[in-house]
DNA sequence: GTCTATAGTCCGATAGAC
DNA sequence: GTCTATCGGACTATAGAC
């Protein structure tokens, strides 16, 4: 074989093998997601994840080293994905569009993202040993810098003076509760946020109540 | 021995049993939902459950028959607190009165009972697949007829037209908010409800914005 | 990279002495 | 009622063949 040859075959193996990985990683942080979301990291089974992922158990631990590792590195992913929203909220000019367009994005994510909503959500619950580092620091400044704006606006006289950071917390909750407690809006409403009509429905009542309350 | 004796002494030993019976049930439901609302069910263990509780346990077996029967003892508690509050609403004269008291019943109990709150949520979150059965009847047909009140007062141009049931899913989870996201609100804010400041904060914040929103 | 086999641990639940 | 001992099963993770 010619070095050429060796090279260009080293090159495909390589390609190939990286094509695979991506795609083998893909699918277990996929089914490890749906597994966490339901049962959180202790009550998940790497067996479960798996089955789900149609793979082996060893050949799962190839890829992630650990229970823990794979839960660090689905939890990564869910940081990223949770933050974004918030990170796009600024000054603007007017403060109903700015906001709208925030819980907009926010009810988008839980409709988008329901498994990655429910295992932030039992992170949280547990005491977020694995994320805390992280909110102490990055989330906390987040909330810091994005407060600011919010008390921009109320010294501009453009709206009513409150505490911006229960605000924030209020704004996560109602819209990440369409998702976490999907379960218990089913059993009352029988409908979901997947259900296009009820998801127009939820974006509509948020925005009103929590922008203007219940006596305008 | 006489009779009489024979029946004080039974009398006795029956009553001693239930209380030393009640009170080891007591301590275990109390360590149950702690561990259950750290981790979930699956997540909870016996071993934790029963070091907790301060028994063995095959003690504490003797006492609920298995896992699931305790389980299902401590959900059936939990339901009981988690709907009070909304069941002592009613159309009354001031929608802002009647509205204001169950915030604050709902909030008061998140700080009294943050550990039931939590359980409450881990079961949603994975599905309600214990409490489904009582969600479906009893808790949509008390949404269903606490929605009428709303609409009683919309009707009578008290309050501005909006859905009343994503209004009470808004109250209900602002509320649980503060205790299920304990973590993540110490994180950012370095305080926890059971702060008598942060908790006033609280009380004001959520029903100034879920009332009157942040445009007056 | 993927598999079978298995080590080593922890789980829920039971048996049986006291 | 409470204990020790233990069963059978499920768990994470590793060893080693292919």
């Amino acid at each position: 074989m010619l070095p050429t040859d060796r090279d260009a075959q080293a090159l495909d193996n390589k390609a190939k093998k990286t094509r695979i990985q991506a795609i083998n990683e893909k699918k277990i942080m996929e089914a490890a997601t749906e597994v966490f979301a339901h049962y959180g990291y202790r009550g998940a089974t790497l067996d479960q994840i798996a089955s789900k992922a149609d793979m082996s158990k060893p050949n799962l631990l190839y890829y992630f080293n650990s229970k823990d590792a794979l839960y660090r590195h689905v939890l990564r992913r869910i940081y990223d994905i949770w933050l974004e929203p918030l990170r796009g909220l600024d000054v603007g000019q007017d403060p109903e569009k700015e906001l709208s367009h925030y819980i907009d994005q926010k009810i988008e994510h839980s409709r988008r993202y329901p498994l990655a909503s429910k295992v932030w959500a039992n992170e949280i619950i547990g005491g977020a040993p694995v994320l805390k580092p992280l909110l102490e620091t990055d989330l906390q400044a987040t909330v810091k810098r994005k407060s600011r704006v919010l008390r921009t606006w109320m010294r501009q006289g453009k709206i009513s003076r409150f505490d911006a950071e229960h605000f924030l917390f209020m704004i996560w909750t109602t819209t990440q509760h369409y998702a976490d407690f999907s379960a218990q809006i089913a059993c009352v409403t029988h409908k979901t946020i997947e259900d296009e009509r009820f998801y127009m429905q939820v974006k509509k009542n948020v925005k009103k109540i929590l922008l203007h309350g219940i006596f305008e």
